[in-house]
DNA sequence: CATTAGATCGTCT
DNA sequence: GACGATCTAATGA
């Protein structure tokens, strides 16, 4: 039974100042979200069914899920609820906080280090995560998480640009550390606008 | 600081 | 055909 089993809004806010490792870079988690499981949660990927798309969130906790988005961007979740139950934490943002250097070359637009994994997508490429680590276990893999010894302190929100019935998100899943410069800007879900 | 548009593609309707 | 757990560059206040 590890922490991993339970559903991802209680494992959520301990992976906040936990650590992220890949190879020579280290991540200090800072802001994450919640998403829950079949009929639970209608901003999860998981909502209607288990498919190909979204079959790593049903696989064994403590694993990872990597999706790709927008035509172009990869998001980093890590598996929560016991084996055949789809809950997932999105890595929103975090804090560079060793192989700063590496994770600059990954991110050449950024122009300030608070921004190298501000954002779960430029998170996702400062860590060099991909699809091809989709479903590794963060104990043994490549990607490696290693939770706080003493949960940090935190607050919760509304979940960023997250669609609810009616357009409004219905649940505070987004935890964040308050008053750190890496924690990405709330944005509230809008509809698309129209082409004319 | 705020708002807008464009990029770009797998999935679902 | 529309849209998404997004990001960047450009433009306006």
């Amino acid at each position: 039974m590890s922490v991993f089993e339970k559903p991802a809004t209680e494992v959520a806010p301990l992976l906040l100042g936990g650590l992220l490792i890949v190879d020579d870079v280290v991540l200090r988690i800072t802001e994450v979200e919640a998403y829950l499981g079949i009929g639970q949660d209608p901003g999860s990927h998981a909502y209607n069914r288990r498919g190909p798309k979204n079959n790593t969130m049903f696989g064994p906790p403590g694993h990872l899920y990597t999706y790709f988005t927008y035509g172009m961007h990869v998001c980093s979740n890590v598996v929560c609820s016991p084996l055949g139950e789809a809950s997932a934490v999105l890595l929103r943002a975090g804090e560079i906080i060793d192989g700063i250097e590496i994770a600059r070359m990954r991110r050449l637009t950024s122009r300030v280090d608070a921004d190298l994994a501000r954002g779960p997508a430029r998170l996702t490429v400062a860590m060099a995560i991909g699809l091809d680590d989709d479903g590794s276990d963060l104990a043994t893999s490549r990607v490696r998480l290693e939770l706080p010894d003493t949960p940090a302190p935190h607050e919760t929100s509304l979940r960023t640009g997250v669609s609810g019935p009616g357009g409004t998100e219905p649940f505070a899943w987004r935890y964040f550390i308050p008053g750190d410069p890496t924690v990405s800007p709330y944005k509230r879900w809008q509809p698309k606008k129209k082409t004319l």
